[in-house]
RNA sequence: UCCUCGAUAGCUCAGCGGUAGAGCAACCGGCUGUUAACCGGUGGGUCGCAGGUUCGAAUCCUGCUCGGGGAGCCA
């Protein structure tokens, strides 16, 4: 009786005789032999079926097979140098599932527009399996980094009462009889956490009702989000040089095939180790006019700005200390500085820019509410956010990093678009 | 929201004032090592929508709709 295998582990059964299960992903024949491209969710793989050695009606039944039919068959293992993942299947039996009529996304090349509207069958595809499950990995590898390292996760909720950083556009929903908005950071939740439990991150959905159109934009992405008490800015970025470095590494040691089938250059992602360069915002500014670009000090960086910040280093770049008046309200001042806060972006290099957005929290109850006054931030809306700097405040720290931003720097990919499942974009909510 | 480019067969595109084309997919046939396989054949169209110019519009003009690329904003 044949062993149910899986494709993506088809080494361990070398020589035996296993039964898979799955979908055609391609199909070429000539003649008295036909080679069906199977996958089956974890892997790819080349099946051999030659006239005389299946049963005549298995011959005739694999030859009428079309791509994306459902089926099963039995056949035996065996390593070929000829075959692209190092194995084959000379089958044995054939039993399709079912024959499926006019699958729409054929070996060719397509357009985006057609794709994203297939964006339910596109996911069946090679590329998209290997961004996905590279995305999978960079999820899977943040969290161990910061399980291990003592932070619990404590997640902050979606249906939130205001904004918490007051410049993006917030989605508006009914709540009962009051308004409630999705939310677009879990910070301000994620600081009464830490007062709780020292070390704690949120991992969801966050939502931008912003009009963006661009490769790096996504309407609603996923944010990992650490907030640690009893910690200054520099410890804060040390976690965030950490934490990349690992995510990094996880990818390199668990997705080397993938990172194959995308053609990604790996030299690129091996270097990638702490520590990483540090950029004042300053000197930021400096290297951008030396570089002709049209900005002066006070002005925030556009998107050429960081990719050719990016571009000039091949590890992720730290732009240290913005300008007060561009950044959140809650942000510490540079003692001695008031104009700048002790904050940082990361910039992945490649030209991707900004993975990471982190700072130091104030946590002075005296310049928290002048801070508060000055935004025009009511006690109503903030006023338990007030309390966490009466009831025992603490320095404190933390940062969200864009996973889909990340996976897109990891993958080398041109587009954001592709590296979560369902992506929302401007004008674009199905499928 | 602004700038810019585009919309022709199921898909990717060519045709740019004179009767609608190719490759792939589908269907039929051929081929014992293909891997975006290949070779022969068949079917397949309100040229995005609405107006206008013209003897004649897929082609030129105007408006609309939808989409791509870029900008701003951000992770």
């Amino acid at each position: 009786m044949a062993a149910l295998a899986l494709i993506g582990k088809i080494g361990e059964h070398d020589g035996k005789e296993v039964e898979l299960r799955g979908w055609l992903y391609n199909k070429r024949s000539s003649g008295r032999i036909h080679f069906l491209e199977l996958r089956d969710g974890t892997g790819f793989i080349q099946c051999v079926v030659v006239k005389g050695e299946v049963p005549d009606e298995d011959f005739e039944a694999a030859g009428k097979l079309t791509q994306e039919s459902s089926l099963r068959l039995t056949g035996i293992v065996r390593a070929d140098a000829r075959a692209k993942g190092g194995y084959e299947i000379t089958v044995k039996s054939v039993m399709p599932f079912q024959v499926a009529q006019d699958y729409p996304i054929t070996p060719k090349e397509h357009g985006i527009d057609f794709l994203m509207d297939n964006r339910h069958l596109w996911i069946r595809h090679k590329r998209q399996h290997a961004l996905l499950s590279i995305r999978h990995e960079v999820i899977a590898a943040a969290q161990q980094y910061l399980n291990d390292n003592g932070f619990l996760r404590v997640d902050a909720p979606i249906l939130t009462p205001a904004a918490c950083e007051g410049t993006t556009t917030l989605f508006e929903t009914e709540y009962f009889e009051e308004k409630a908005y999705l939310s677009q950071s879990g910070q301000l939740y994620n600081e009464a956490d830490a007062m709780a439990f020292g070390k704690v991150y949120c991992f969801g959905p966050t939502f931008r009702a912003e009009k963006s159109k661009t490769r790096r934009h996504l309407i609603e992405f996923w944010m990992l989000e650490p907030e640690m008490a009893w910690c200054d800015q520099e410890e804060n970025q040390r976690v965030q040089e950490e934490l990349v470095s690992y995510i990094v590494a996880k990818v390199l040691e668990k997705r080397r095939a993938e990172l194959a089938v995308i053609e990604r250059d790996v030299t690129k992602l091996e270097d990638i180790k702490p520590p990483f360069p540090r950029l004042s915002y300053d000197d930021a500014i400096d290297i951008l006019k030396g570089a002709g670009r049209d900005i002066s000090w006070g002005d925030d960086f556009g998107a050429p700005d960081e990719t050719l910040i990016s571009e000039r280093f091949t590890r992720p770049v730290f732009v240290t200390n913005y300008p007060t008046s561009m950044k959140a309200f809650y942000m510490q001042p540079e003692p001695g500085r008031p104009e700048v806060v002790k904050c940082a972006d990361m910039l992945a290099p490649e030209g991707y820019g900004e993975i990471i957005g982190g700072s130091e929290r104030i946590w002075d109850p005296a310049l928290m509410e002048e801070r508060m006054r000055q935004h025009n931030l009511s006690e109503e809306a903030y006023g338990w956010y007030m309390q966490l700097r009466k009831f025992g405040t603490v320095p404190h720290s933390g940062f969200g990093i864009g996973i889909e931003r990340t996976v897109a720097w990891i993958t080398g990919s041109e587009h954001i678009r592709e590296m979560i499942p369902f992506p929302r974009l401007l004008y674009r909510l199905r499928p």
